[in-house]
RNA sequence: GCGGGAGUAGCUCAACUGGUUAGAGCGCCGCCCUGUCACGGCGGAGGUUGCGGGUUCAAGUCCCGUCUCUCGCGCCA
């Protein structure tokens, strides 16, 4: 048997005959003779069934997504047949033998077509392999590939937080539990914040990429309940600034790698590489009202936060007067952030914290923490919750922890951005929310079980 | 949880103010086609208009209820 041969490499085997494997991707039966399209993970080719072909009866069995071993000549295409631009739209496969490994049912939707996304998530094992998905997770691969590059070259050490969580010590009603040992109930983990917080104490500088879990009702196009923080966390930082600058030359990075990666995926999406300048918009939560209100004359100045509105305004103008598709929010306000966020020692009230919306919406939260122990502990009774149940976390920093702060970032949110897709959930290979948990069982968790 | 929009063939959609037998494109099946590349031509199958009730001579269309999807808000990444 021929050594599989993959359809990237067939135009440096003019004339000679190969066994490629792949998919049927489209079929045209002429009668006589039938063209195919063959697909595997390298590209696309068309084959050639003539009518004199030994797998010419074969081929008019065949149909659409069916796996095939195929036997053939590599040809030059008669300079009229030639289709430029196209992958191997200068060869064809003669094809002289086709082996059937796997059959395929019709597909229940139209292979090119657009369609809805309650279609699209039905159907997922079929729906991913089409071209925009597979370019889509192409990107976020790259995307966690560029991450992790760059963290590495800046002496970070990457662990593994655990996803189980003994208790809810900030009291955050929007946990999922899980039956534990003994009669015991876990928790599924919201974020790695105070794992990795304990891990500066150990390496200094720490990232990890996890799954985190929110069991919030949400229904919006930026919302999962599960997905994938990509946090860091990075000791002996004199404030917020130095993280925001450190993100800065991170999203200039992925952006380079993105470029030298993924090119033909954001063509075939029809997205744009972001925008990012060297020095990011920056400006205080309160700076950004003001502006809101001088150029709109909507009036959040009161407000502790920014709505979505706001956020996508934000994000136009930054686009139009700095040619930046980043701006950083800072300076929210103390009672708005978590119990460890850092309260600005020249700004009472407000903390050294920081939002990065991107396009639109928020992908980022970072800040300075509070690195003192009593400090800390302040924090906590500030917002009325019991440092008793954070002995395990406050251990780290009874023993010398250095000042700190990082971030954690969606990256969903930033791959869907990042192709100017509508849904997040379209970022997500297997999206989890209210109603879809798990297609292995009927499709719908409404149809698995009642509450 | 609250507020919009939507649900018609396998998919994507159409059907003006209620009015014959609910249509189209794609897909599917059959026949024809020796250069197609989203092949083409001819023919065909396929529908309890989400579900339940109501108004009416007449309901895909109007009303009530219900389920589902989707978008926005809250919350957040």
């Amino acid at each position: 048997m021929q050594e599989r041969t993959f359809i990237s490499d067939l135009g440096k085997h003019v004339g000679e005959t190969v066994s490629l494997s792949g998919w049927i991707d489209v079929r045209r039966d002429q009668g006589k003779m039938v063209f195919f399209d063959f697909r595997d993970r390298s590209g696309k080719v068309q084959g050639v069934v003539l009518p004199g072909s030994p797998a010419i009866d074969t081929a008019k069995e065949m149909r659409v997504e069916y796996v095939v071993r195929v036997e053939g000549i590599v040809n030059k295409r008669p300079e009229k047949n030639v289709q430029a631009g196209k992958q191997n739209g200068d060869i064809e496969l003669e094809v002289k033998t086709i082996e059937v490994l796997s059959h395929s049912e019709v597909l229940p939707f139209e292979k090119e077509a657009e369609l809805n996304l309650d279609t699209y998530l039905d159907n997922l094992p079929l729906t991913l392999r089409r071209p925009h998905a597979r370019a889509t997770f192409k990107v976020q691969t790259e995307i966690v590939k560029a991450y992790r590059t760059f963290l590495d070259s800046e002496k970070f050490t990457e662990f593994q937080s655990p996803k189980l969580i003994g208790d809810d010590a900030e009291g955050g009603a929007n946990v999922f539990s899980v039956p534990y040992f003994y009669g015991k109930t876990a928790h599924l983990g919201t974020s790695p914040q105070f794992y990795k917080q304990i891990m500066v104490g150990v390496f200094e500088r720490v990232y990890t990429i996890g799954n985190v879990f929110r069991a919030e009702k949400h229904a919006t196009t930026r919302h999962l309940n599960e997905y994938t923080s990509m946090d860091a966390e990075m000791g002996f930082i004199k404030d917020h600034h130095d993280i925001m600058v450190l993100e800065t030359r991170l999203m200039r990075h992925i952006t380079e790698h993105l470029r030298s990666t993924c090119s033909e995926e954001f063509a075939l999406v029809g997205a744009e590489l972001p925008a990012i300048p060297e020095v990011v918009p920056t400006m205080k939560l309160r700076e950004a009202q003001e502006l809101l209100f001088k150029e709109t004359g909507a009036d959040k100045r009161t407000e502790p936060d920014l709505g979505p509105e706001d956020e996508r305004w934000l994000c136009e103008w930054a686009k139009k007067e700095k040619g930046s598709d980043f701006i950083f929010i800072t300076h929210y306000p103390v009672d708005k952030r978590p119990m460890y966020t850092y309260e600005d020692p020249n700004d009472p009230g407000y903390t050294n914290s920081f939002d990065l919306l991107f396009r639109g919406v928020e992908i980022t939260t970072g800040g300075q923490r509070r690195h003192d122990y009593q400090n800390l502990v302040d924090g906590i009774k500030m917002k009325g919750l019991d440092p008793e149940k954070f002995s395990y976390y406050l251990q780290a920093f009874k023993f010398g922890m250095p000042p700190h702060g990082g971030w954690g970032m969606g990256l969903e949110r930033l791959t869907q951005k990042m192709l100017g897709l509508a849904n997040v959930k379209e970022a997500t290979l297997f999206p989890r929310d209210i109603n879809r948990i798990d297609q292995l069982l009927s499709g719908k968790a409404a149809d698995i079980a009642e509450e």
